[in-house]
DNA sequence: CCCTGATTCGC
DNA sequence: GCGAATCAGG
């Protein structure tokens, strides 16, 4: 495969999209997530940083990229005023690519009243916990929407916090996508992996 | 161990 | 110019 005009093409879109190398070359195909990065590299497009927000696909305003016209057509800049001050910015993007960007609401969380709501099963229990309110709560509302998976779907990368009474009928497997490496969701990870606080050596 | 982009360097 | 290998960060 070589860089055609069309597959540059894709490529410079996806990636002002926001869109990982990765995804890239899985769009184009024929490359490797390798060959889009070095591409994007050689065409001198390059710019965020490892880690940085793969999400950040969202709203764009900048028009930059503009097809040169054929007909150069001069652009006298507003220089009344050397201020360093993005002009025009009031006008909301016309172009919607997304619809709406979630609000993300945050129904902010009761002050600390009762820690550990005894109602959970929670199987492991960690000994003395000193476990956030928060990731409590976190982890009883990431059990609503766990995919709630048996024993025979557990993978590599399926939480496997246990929810529920292996000899009841209601007994599950949370299966929500695991953080990296720990065998939990991030969720679980949180309740899971104790500081350990009150786990003293017993005298050996 | 998964993922991401960045760089290097033989081709 | 190309991209696998490698590097470096999360």
């Amino acid at each position: 495969m070589s860089w055609t005009d069309e597959r540059v093409e894709t490529l410079k879109k996806m990636w002002g999209e926001g869109q990982s190398a990765s995804q890239i070359a899985k769009e184009l195909g024929g490359v490797t997530r390798n060959a889009v990065i070095g591409k994007v590299h050689r065409l001198g497009l390059s710019n965020r940083t490892a880690g940085a927000p793969a999400a950040a696909a969202a709203a764009k305003p900048e028009p930059k990229a503009k097809p040169a016209a054929p007909k150069a057509e001069a652009k006298p800049k507003p220089a009344t005023k050397p201020t360093a001050e993005p002009e025009a910015e009031a006008a909301p993007a016309p172009e919607a690519e997304e619809p709406a960007a979630a609000p993300a609401p945050k129904p902010n969380l009761p002050a600390r009243k009762q820690i550990i709501p005894a109602g959970q099963p929670l199987p492991p229990q960690p000994s003395a916990n000193e476990i956030s309110p928060e990731a409590l709560a976190k982890v009883s509302e990431v059990e609503k929407k766990a995919k709630k998976i048996g024993l025979m779907e557990l993978t590599e990368r399926t939480c496997k916090w246990p929810v529920g009474d292996p000899a009841t009928d209601d007994f599950w497997f949370c299966g929500l996508p695991v953080q990296q490496g720990k065998p939990y969701c991030e969720a679980h990870v949180g309740v899971a992996f104790q500081p350990m606080s009150a786990r003293r050596d017993r005298r050996r």
